[in-house]
RNA sequence: GCGCCCGUAGCUCAGUAGGAUAGAGCAUCGGACUUCUAAUCCGAGGGUCAGGGGUUCGAAUCCCUUCGGGCGCGCCA
């Protein structure tokens, strides 16, 4: 890209100033281009100078000056250069390059943007892994989303993504969750027994059992209560995983492998991964219990593996279960966690330290969590008492593509506050559609074009576009490919949907300015180009937020 | 008490590796449709970047500290 580029010039810049001893370098320190915040300081600029003026101890706009000399533009991308302030080097780009961007993505098509800066680098993504008791809520649609999307995003970047949910089908919550069901059952059929004051209160509970009553009927009622619970466990949870699978699916999501916990209990994969703890040495003995010596990697406390009762912890089989990821033969292990579990990171990058592997070879994305209101007032959810919005709900009420942008839109590192009332309310001044009217403006012109019977050579003059509305435009699309791989880069997909409304700002700025179909063969055929290059980069786009792009709106 | 995240316009938030005059959307006010979609565009007002100190040519950004908020700190998952 452009900014490589230029990068590039000032360092042979420098090394010339270095050869013919103007300046006197030691070595060439990295050139970084930056978008100066006003548009009047160019396109691009470079505080290289600023940065070398302490080693070298001349003035930095007498080292500018030096650069800005040596510099050598073959390409002739460069309109001009300007020294600026107290030492900026700016740089107005040539039209050229941008009419060169036109026909990259006239060629490139939707693969304009992506890069291979993942080499195809093997990324395991784990996201949502939410408990399968009970739907899904309004937090697990933050992570699916952003989870989903990052995923679109290092694949568009040459990564070799595999999408994951682990599945917590073991355990205690399993137990409550079958026996809930199981009183539920009986008390629908006439038993007065009073419900578990651990159980799950949802009113989904009942719906599983009345299911289980309408398919077959009394039949459990002779059945013993723990040969009951284990049926209704198993249908229940099937039932549960199958739900889930189909909310992520009206999400738009879809995940490659599920991840059974059991599994790893099953294969005795959990008692294996501890004797090998023990054999590196990290485990010993405690108070009848099995301890980790997570303080071996600077964590303030061990951590329980076994019980004094002889149960695995959840801890024991997640080191298992990240055990089992690293054999897969992942280059990076990557896993979205809700800011409630961010007490657990240092534990879990202490057991991949302690299997053996590198602490970054496992990246902890922990995102804020999602504070539900409705008009204003927070709406206040818990699992155990059953009150709660599912995300299903959400779905139903606000749409898919609403839900995936809002989301999108903040940092993960910000607590989302997001209210149901406003989210409707405003659907049809939200972001989204702004984004998505701007694609199906552009539809709709190339609709009108094929009515109208206008067609258009392939041999396109770009150097017709060249009023403000139309660079402004074509710099926007410009920019795709440094916002998307920055996203990778940065395992941060919100800067996406900024991007988005930036270029749809940019397009009906171009579309109010300037008619596209008209008397100008010449000049209609160039804007027709440039309409459909922002439609196809606009797609893109879409499509790695996850977000439909429709024709007509 | 300790740890992580946050505090930027009336509201919700961006702000890339420390750069030049701190941005966007919503809300408010004022304009623009006889022409390819007005779910649009143009303009205006609005700020002690929580407070204080430090680092330097330069700080919303880095360091220290105070205050305020969220979340953790289990032989729960």
């Amino acid at each position: 890209m452009i900014k490589e580029k230029l990068s590039l010039l000032v360092r042979e810049a420098l090394e010339k100033a270095q050869q013919r001893a103007r300046l006197p370098l030691e070595e060439i320190p990295e050139v970084m281009l930056e978008h100066p915040r006003e548009k009047a300081h160019g396109d691009w600029a470079t505080n290289v100078a600023l940065i070398l003026a302490g080693k070298v101890k001349m003035p930095p706009r007498a080292i500018a000056q030096i650069i800005v000399e040596l510099l050598d533009d073959k390409q002739r991308y460069i309109e001009k250069i300007e020294i600026a302030g107290p030492g900026f080097i700016n740089f107005y780009l040539s039209n050229k390059w941008l009419y060169d961007v036109m026909a990259l993505i006239k060629e490139q098509g939707e693969k304009f943007g992506h890069s291979n800066i993942g080499a195809g680098q093997r990324i395991q993504l784990e996201f949502v892994s939410a408990n399968p008791v009970g739907p899904m809520h309004i937090g697990h649609g933050r992570w699916a989303a952003v989870g989903d999307t990052l995923a679109n995003a290092l694949s568009a970047n040459g990564y070799d993504v595999e999408k994951e949910f682990y599945i917590n089908d073991y355990g205690n919550q399993m137990n409550i969750f079958a026996k809930s069901v199981a009183v539920r059952y009986a008390q629908l059929l006439g038993q007065d027994i009073p419900f578990p004051e651990d159980g799950y209160q949802g009113e989904y509970i009942k719906d599983i059992a009345r299911e289980i009553i309408a398919e077959e009927n009394d039949k459990y009622l002779g059945v013993p209560e723990k040969e009951r619970e284990s049926i209704f466990k198993e249908r229940a949870y099937k039932q549960v995983l199958d739900h889930l699978k189909n909310t992520l699916y009206k999400m738009g999501v879809q995940f490659d492998t599920w991840f059974s916990e059991r599994t790893l209990h099953e294969s005795s994969a959990v008692n294996k991964t501890i004797e090998l703890l023990r054999e590196r040495g990290y485990v010993y003995e405690s108070e009848g219990a099995v301890w980790f010596k997570a303080t071996a990697f600077g964590e303030d406390k061990d951590r329980v593996l076994i019980r004094a009762n002889g149960e695995p912890t959840y801890f024991a089989a997640d080191i298992a279960y990240h055990k089992n990821k690293l054999d897969r033969g992942f280059d990076k292990l990557i896993n979205i966690w809700g800011a409630d579990h961010h007490g657990y990171v240092g534990r879990m990058k202490a057991a991949i330290q302690a299997l053996g592997y590198p602490a970054d070879k496992l990246e902890i994305i922990i995102g804020q969590l999602v504070n539900l209101l409705r008009g204003g007032e927070p709406v206040r959810m818990s699992k155990r008492t059953g009150e709660m919005v599912t995300l299903d709900e959400l779905l139903e009420e606000v749409g898919p593509d609403a839900i995936r942008f809002l989301f999108l839109m903040r940092s993960t590192d910000s607590p989302l506050d997001f209210d149901i009332e406003l989210a409707k309310q405003e659907s049809s001044e939200n972001p989204v559609y702004y984004v998505q009217y701007a694609h199906a403006r552009i539809s709709s012109i190339i609709r009108y074009a094929e009515a109208e019977g206008v067609s258009f050579s392939d041999n396109i003059n770009y150097e017709l576009l060249n009023s403000k509305p139309e660079l402004d435009l074509i710099r926007k699309l410009a920019e795709w490919p440094e916002v998307l791989e920055r996203v990778a880069r940065q395992r941060a997909p919100h800067p996406l949907t900024s991007y988005a409304q930036e270029l749809a700002s940019a397009f009906h700025y171009f579309y109010t300015k300037c008619r596209v179909i008209g008397e100008d063969k010449d000049l209609s055929a160039a804007r027709m180009a440039l309409c459909k290059a922002t439609k196809t980069v606009l797609r893109s786009v879409l499509a790695i937020i996850g977000v439909s792009a429709p024709e007509k709106m």
